[in-house]
DNA sequence: GGATAGGTTATCATAATAGATAACCTTTGT
DNA sequence: ACAAAGGTTATCTATTATGATAACCTATCC
């Protein structure tokens, strides 16, 4: 199904020329990048999220809220290293 | 002020060698180590916890209990990115 | 078609962190 | 001795993330 619709792409980029938009961006983009990596690490592992969810105690659903780039609340540094325990990986760290 | 009571470290090391005592150690330890880097980052630059608190938009006494090893609480990672902001710094976060 | 697996979204209640404030301690400087 | 600066600890309140649950969607498989 294609689409006349210009790409997301280059609608972000337009946007990011908004200096109001870029500094948001910029605030949430650590967090963006900590969610990716979960992702990529739990998918490259082939894990589910709900096994995910049963190792560190909760439901699928919240471990999908935590995995999502469509919220901006800020996680707990604990549900972020139970989540990396899960996976048997450690979260390191550290100011740049 | 001299005493006859053993170091601290030689009490840690041995309280290590107990299993649930080195978990829970194990558990805590990015906890203690972020928090130290927060507490060297800001000395290096002779910074205050009432300037940080300000930046921040909170209270020094706040501040004080986020770097206090004393205490076990798990930041939230929005207040560990306003206090690298504050510095300067960025947080960079991984997984291992 | 129906069932299952994997994931998403929404809502509510609870628990935990963060803000605010005050009291206190130690060190330094006058 | 007094005052100020830097830091710590305790307590209360309010905000926020988390847990729990349910409904929903899309592939995939029988």
């Amino acid at each position: 199904m294609k689409t006349n619709r210009p790409p997301l792409k280059s609608f972000r980029d337009k946007a990011l020329k908004n200096a109001d938009v870029k500094a948001e961006y910029d605030a949430l983009a650590p967090l963006f990048n900590i969610k990716k990596q979960l992702v990529s690490a739990r998918l490259s592992k082939g894990v589910t999220q709900e096994q995910i969810a049963l190792k560190i105690g909760t439901s699928k659903s919240n471990v999908s809220r935590l995995e999502s780039l469509n919220n901006t609340y800020m996680p707990n540094l604990g549900t972020l290293m139970k989540y990396a325990e899960a996976l048997g990986l450690k979260l390191d760290i550290g100011l740049r």
